[in-house]
DNA sequence: GCATTTACTCAACGATCGTGTAAATATTTT
DNA sequence: AAAATATTTACACGATCGTTGAGTAAATGC
């Protein structure tokens, strides 16, 4: 068994270069046919499998995130275990939230970075159908993540630390996508695919301002 | 002279609906002819006066550019002035940097709002053409305000403050498109509309992560 | 008044879109 | 091996896309 096959199935051909593609430019910007010629198979095979575009777009959207929902919660978990029975830090809080994401878009293949990119891009944009869903896959992470944080800073209102989070998130998500913002804005000095080093810029910064915001 | 005219000229009125719809589903989401169709003029027109779509798209960037951005040079002004001899304060910074786009946001009519979403999509977007060319053209005054901060926290490097600034710089910009990510984070007991609110956390938040990293 | 420029309409171009359908081929099950 | 199912191909559908060019009406310059 296990003959020498020839790579991917066509279904997965087709959600890899879904992937690819709307990760570059989003949901309207590409057509099925441009899938499915980049997949090399009939642009038939699209609908036969998926039905409709939009649940083409959902189908790559569903395929990697329980993999990635399950690093996230494992590695938030790993942290409160190191922490004992004391609630583990704010900054540890953050590098376990964003580290399993930057992992995977750093060493994990093409795949995955398309796939981060694609849900970067997609945070941002106005598509209120797709980012609902896939805000819902990733909810129970970021719950736990700010349940952690009250424990750790227990002055600080529930208001508070949701609209921290928030700029958390805002900017946890901008980092993934590497636009050339971050590039231009340092005059090239500072690359965004830098993500080890931003990381550790980014966590004790967000942590200062968890704290400093530990009275409201 | 100044005859009771029939409202805003052709040209305005294919800008206004392009802006309108660029904000709500992006440029690759947007046809020439639904543009035209909103704006109620013939389709040709919109080739008449912008040639290709991608020149139209640029018109409606660049339309609203100057103003926002001399009103943000000029309320950094006020702030400096504010401040006498010595340099302001990182929070009244933050606050300047962000209060002249909340206050067209929020107080500038359906064309600035539509605009701001526009710009905020746009920069978490991969179609680094456009972004460039919108970066470009507030530069400035993100280069003063860096300016600014680094004279307020002189023992910061600027590679330290180039990277803060990146992260305050992406929390404004998708505070700016009221994305539903908060409204769901937060269980719908925040509204992404209370800007005023937003950044009344926002400015002391991102001051003290400013401050946490000025030994970098 | 006439000529030229400007503003706009109308119709059409070739290309591409998403999505069906019917037939052909490959694979699996019986 | 036959039957049933799964996969793939080829093709066509009506619709829409961005853009162009020819023609009309109004404004402007002389």
């Amino acid at each position: 068994m296990n003959a020498p096959d020839t790579g991917p199935t066509t279904r997965d051909r087709i959600l890899n270069a879904a992937e690819r593609l709307f990760a570059q430019r989003g949901y309207y910007g590409v057509t099925i046919r441009q899938i499915t010629r980049e997949a090399g198979v009939d642009v038939a095979l699209a609908s036969y499998y998926f039905g409709p575009k939009a649940d083409l777009f959902r189908a790559v959207l569903e395929r990697r995130a329980e993999e990635l929902h399950g690093a996230i919660l494992a590695s938030i978990d790993a942290v409160e275990k190191r922490a004992g029975d004391r609630p583990p830090g704010v900054e540890s809080l953050i590098r376990a939230f964003a580290q399993p994401s930057i992992d995977r878009l750093v060493r994990g293949g093409e795949g995955w970075r398309d796939y981060i990119h694609m849900m970067a891009g997609l945070y941002s944009s106005q598509q209120s159908e797709f980012l609902v869903a896939m805000n819902d896959m990733y909810t129970p992470a970021m719950r736990r993540v700010m349940e952690l944080i009250r424990l750790s800073i227990p002055t600080a209102s529930e208001r508070s630390v949701t609209l921290s989070f928030y700029m958390l998130l805002t900017a946890v998500i901008s980092i993934y996508s590497e636009t050339v913002g971050l590039e231009r804005l340092s005059n090239g000095t500072i690359h965004p695919t830098d993500f080890d080093a931003i990381l550790d810029h980014l966590a004790p910064f967000f942590a200062a301002g968890f704290h400093r915001m530990a009275s409201v």
